[in-house]
RNA sequence: GCCCGAAUGGCGGAAUUGGUAGACGCGCUGGACUCAAAAUCCAGUGUCCCUUAAAGACGUGCCGGUUCGAGCCCGGCUUUGGGCACCA
């Protein structure tokens, strides 16, 4: 018999299906393992090979837990909800969820040809009802919730309210959007409106104005991680910055929390590092200034982490959008002001990055004076200084900082040196070292003293106060779109009021367009009776990471009704303990989802704080495309070889039609209209195609099917090469070339249990060479799944089925937990042999056989051997040899002798597998 | 500009973390089988010197250092991938 690819890999998958092999309950007598993919948005463009790439070793991994025992749970959904589906519906009036769900459907087909070890049981659509009932739950929570900084938890909004209730904002200490102070009294004078408006500032979900990068391309707003370059990260549009209410979460809050505890999490370390620069963490300094007006007096509050540079401040800098602005513009700077002000506004977003090295600004005619040296410092304004970090407002240190350096070399403002010997003629000085002079009292010092030195000299004297900032913003949460979770938020009398969580979910109505309307309103507005007992229900739907923030839990439970996870299943899996997926995230998704899990640790409704134990990057896989070359003006093409005789244009081709980087000219003739009549040019009688990798996409016509690789190789050839490909993190190209490689090993793994039709197992005994080529090879496996060096196992075992080809070796001793080992990589034919080999069931129950050390290789032992106290050299020695052997080794050799010269060795100190000490006389 | 990471044959990549560099696979060359092709199998394959072999020398981006010993550690570069980017 052959090696059948089709008809087992058929047969296997439907007796998965049949049998539920991989249904996953709760079993509180075997340990969990909770394995996760990121979930994808099932696009229009199916899966190409790169998709899979990660969920394939995630597979392996589930697989391979479940042969050591583990009870594994290895769910799949869809992230269902998003723009491209809306765009499309726009464009085509089809509604969204229709291609949502035949998307769906073709991924589904495409993920099943894999052999995925998914307990389909526990599927999961963001965009289903049943789903995002608990979207909303979970936003009525934050919007029913505050955070208490003293408790560092959240806490339901009542305890606040009750706190006012009987003594103000007195003695609290809560996150909020800005600072406010009222008494008990006053709190109960307050209309219900007012009360509304004041709880806004405290709720974790909340309204509030605030800038946000719109989108008039996709008539939306987008949260910073949607947004790159200043254009929409989905479709590439410019986005501009507006100021609007919208939905926000107060994100911010968990600021410290989120940085913190990063650090128990099995994560790699670059991705940790983009957390930690996302949060972005900064101790400074809050310092008072006040400033000369005319007759006004106004405070400005300025946020720095170099107060110690105070003495070098020569002017200060307003943000063009803060509130002091017009308060501090002098009426003869009035229509200048206004000017730049104007000049600021229109500029989009992307405009503002090209020209972050334009210097801009404004004199507002105003002065601040230094708290420490009482001198007068004129406040200017410019685009430099973001009114959304900080208080928007800087004390300018030219000398020290290069951006007020550069901002003073354009206005001819004061640069003041106050670090002895430094240069500052062409450029700031920014370091932290050298010696404080000009700086009074902190003359004299060290840079790092007197940052410190600085900060309580103010805090002292109560001048400022230390403060620690955030680069992390609330997240912003409305979309002016459909195809999203509504809010389950009415508008009662103008006050936002939470639909009861029994009337949840609050369903997406029908449109009958999915455009905003003329009047700009989202396309809710569209919706016939879009209202809650008579009011006004909110139009504008949630962002496509609302459903993704705690899918992972839903996993967990799905089809509860009652709960988003019942304490019990929450208890038992708790949460992910490996999860893979793209680097894409890191900002995003993996950050909210921490979020969102925090938030409901503190409210009790989980039992972990932190969602995914372990996290995996896979590397992204890259396409690797073909050219041809087109002489200019013609339509003949020439061999990449000779093109640089010739003026060329480079078009890509298909490369479904170049094979080993040779055109097959026919295919080329027939595979565009414009190609039918093509001359070419060849070189040693073919045409060579150009290459080059880039990004696996339609537009490139690099794109490879994993339905091909199924159809020509086989699931499990898929699965092992892409996992030979190279190391799981690092991003390669997908390169079809080599595939045969692995094919190659599979057929040959076939031909130790048969030759032709004949079986080949037998039940002789094992010698005790091929128990050592068993043996190393469960000792690889362990170890190196266990570290995700899979393309190392692979070829482990390669090593192990060439040795038994040469050894002739079938016996089932060896064969049975070759079998075992092979089936997490290549499941399909894992099976067929198990069941070759006689067994019922699937090898999926099966154990991972045991290692057992007596059939390993010998180990050596690295001996260092030194003398007079230093290493001189090492030498290695079976890890057997007793100390006498050792030392008679040691003697004799000739280096030894290169060390000891003349001299006697009257004693050699062994300690077992490190050092070996000569002593001489 | 700032913060991470990487650099090894013709190619993808190994190397027990300081101990025989190039495992495994691809490709290439030669051979066996075959009327032939495919498939399969066997042998060779870092570079240089050489008819060949032995032997030797060189060899992990570059320069220097530590060490008996460096792909791995230290200092200084170069190239490259990624993240952040007026965050005070």
């Amino acid at each position: 018999m052959d090696y059948d690819f089709r008809g087992i890999e058929q047969r296997w998958q439907s007796y998965w299906a049949e049998h539920q092999t991989f249904k996953a309950k709760e079993d509180t007598s075997r340990p969990k393992f909770y394995v996760l993919d990121m979930f994808p948005y099932p696009s229009g463009a199916g899966l190409h090979v790169g998709h899979p790439l990660g969920y394939i070793a995630s597979d392996i991994f589930s697989r391979y837990k479940r042969l050591r025992g583990y009870n594994v749970l290895h769910p799949m959904g869809y992230d269902a909800f998003g723009l491209p589906a809306e765009q499309y519906a726009i464009q085509t009036g089809q509604h969204p969820e229709v291609t949502t769900l035949q998307n769906i459907a073709r991924y589904r087909r495409q993920l099943d040809r894999i052999g995925f070890s998914y307990d389909w049981d526990r599927e999961v659509r963001t965009c289903d009802p049943a789903y995002y009932k608990w979207t909303q739950w979970a936003f009525l929570k934050m919007f029913g919730s505050y955070y208490d900084n003293r408790l560092r938890r959240a806490r339901p909004i009542e305890e606040l309210i009750a706190a006012f209730e009987a003594s103000g904002t007195d003695g609290l200490d809560v996150a909020c959007g800005e600072e406010r102070s009222f008494t008990a009294a006053e709190w109960a004078a307050f209309s219900d409106l007012e009360k509304s408006q004041v709880l806004m500032n405290y709720r974790i979900a909340y309204q509030g104005d605030t800038a946000v990068n719109w989108c008039p391309a996709l008539g939306t707003v987008l949260a910073n991680d949607e947004v790159k370059d200043g254009l929409s990260v989905r479709g590439g549009y410019p986005v501009e910055q507006k100021k609007m209410t919208q939905w926000q979460l107060r994100v911010s809050a968990y600021a410290e929390r989120l940085l913190e505890d990063l650090d128990r999490l099995d994560w790699t370390d670059s991705l940790k590092e983009m957390q930690r620069n996302w949060i972005g963490r900064s101790a400074g300094t809050e310092v008072v200034f006040k400033t000369l007006c005319g007759d006004k007096q106004k405070d400005i509050t300025i946020f720095t982490t170099r107060v110690d540079t105070i003495f070098g401040v020569t002017f200060m800098v307003l943000a063009p959008e803060s509130e002091l602005v017009p308060e501090l513009t002098t009426p003869d700077r009035k229509e200048e002001v206004a000017q730049y002000l104007a000049y600021v506004k229109k500029k989009t977003e992307r405009e503002r990055i090209a020209q972050t090295k334009t210097v801009t600004g404004v004199f507002s005619g105003s002065y601040g004076i230094n708290p420490l040296t009482g001198e007068k410092v004129p406040v200017w304004i410019s685009e430099y200084v973001l009114a959304g970090y900080g208080t928007g407002a800087i004390m300018a240190v030219p000398a020290h900082d290069s951006r007020d350096w550069a901002f003073a070399k354009k206005f001819g403002l004061e640069i003041r040196p106050i670090i002895a010997g430094c240069d500052v003629s062409e450029g700031s000085f920014d370091a932290k070292e050298g010696k404080m002079c000009n700086s009074g009292f902190l003359d004299g010092m060290d840079v790092k003293d007197a940052i410190e030195a600085a900060k309580d000299y103010v805090e002292e004297r109560g001048l400022g106060r230390r403060k620690v900032n955030y680069r992390l913003r609330d997240a912003i949460f409305s979309r002016q779109r459909y195809w999203g979770e509504p809010f389950p938020i009415y508008y009662k009398d103008g006050i936002p009021t939470p639909v009861p969580e029994d009337k949840l979910p609050l369903t997406l109505p029908q449109v009958d367009e999915f455009r905003p309307t003329e009047a700009g309103e989202p396309p809710l507005a569209r919706a016939k009776d879009w209202t809650y007992e008579g009011y006004p229900l909110e139009k504008s739907t949630m962002p496509g990471f609302a459903g993704s923030s705690a899918y992972y839990l839903r996993y967990m439970d799905p089809h509860n009704d009652k709960a988003l996870v019942s304490r019990e299943a929450d208890e038992y899996w708790r949460n992910v303990d490996l999860y893979i997926g793209g680097t894409e995230h890191a900002t995003g998704h993996l950050i909210y989802s921490r979020f969102w899990n925090k938030f409901l640790y503190d409210l009790g409704y989980v039992c972990e704080d932190e969602p995914f134990r372990k996290l995996i990057n896979q590397g992204m896989i890259q396409g690797r495309s073909s050219f041809v070359y087109r002489i200019v003006g013609t339509n003949t093409f020439v061999s990449a070889g000779l093109k640089d005789q010739y003026e060329t244009t480079e078009i890509h081709v298909d490369i479904n039609i170049v094979h080993g980087d040779r055109l097959d000219l026919e295919a080329f003739r027939a595979w565009r209209p414009e190609f039918a009549d093509a001359e070419f040019i060849l070189e040693d009688g073919v045409y060579v195609c150009g290459w080059a990798v880039e990004k696996m996409s339609k537009s490139m016509f690099n794109v490879v099917n994993p339905d091909d690789i199924c159809d020509t190789y086989g699931a499990d050839t898929l699965r092992l090469y892409g996992m030979f490909l190279g190391p799981l993190e690092q991003s390669k190209p997908w390169d079809t070339k080599g595939i045969d490689g692995v094919n190659r090993f599979l057929r040959k793994f076939w031909r130790l249990f048969y030759d032709g039709e004949t079986l080949l197992v037998n039940d002789e005994e094992p010698t005790p060479e091929e128990l050592k080529t068993l043996h190393r090879l469960i000792g690889k496996e362990q170890a190196d799944i266990e570290a995700f060096s899979y393309n190392t196992t692979i070829s482990a075992f390669m090593i192990a089925v060439n040795d038994l080809t040469e050894r002739k070796c079938s016996k089932r001793a060896i064969l049975e937990p070759m079998v075992i080992l092979l089936s997490p990589f290549a499941p399909h034919i894992a099976e067929e042999l198990w069941h070759v080999l006689g067994h019922e069931g699937s090898v999926s129950d099966a154990a991972f056989p045991e290692y057992v050390e007596a059939y390993t290789v010998e180990d050596s032992a690295t001996y260092a051997v030194s003398f007079n106290g230093k290493t001189r050299f090492t030498v290695q020695l079976p890890k057997s040899m007793d100390r006498a052997g050792v030392e008679a080794h040691v003697r004799a050799l000739p280096q030894t002798g290169k060390y000891v010269g003349s001299q006697t060795i009257v004693k050699v100190i062994v300690v077992p597998g490190k050092i070996v000490n000569i002593v001489v006389k």
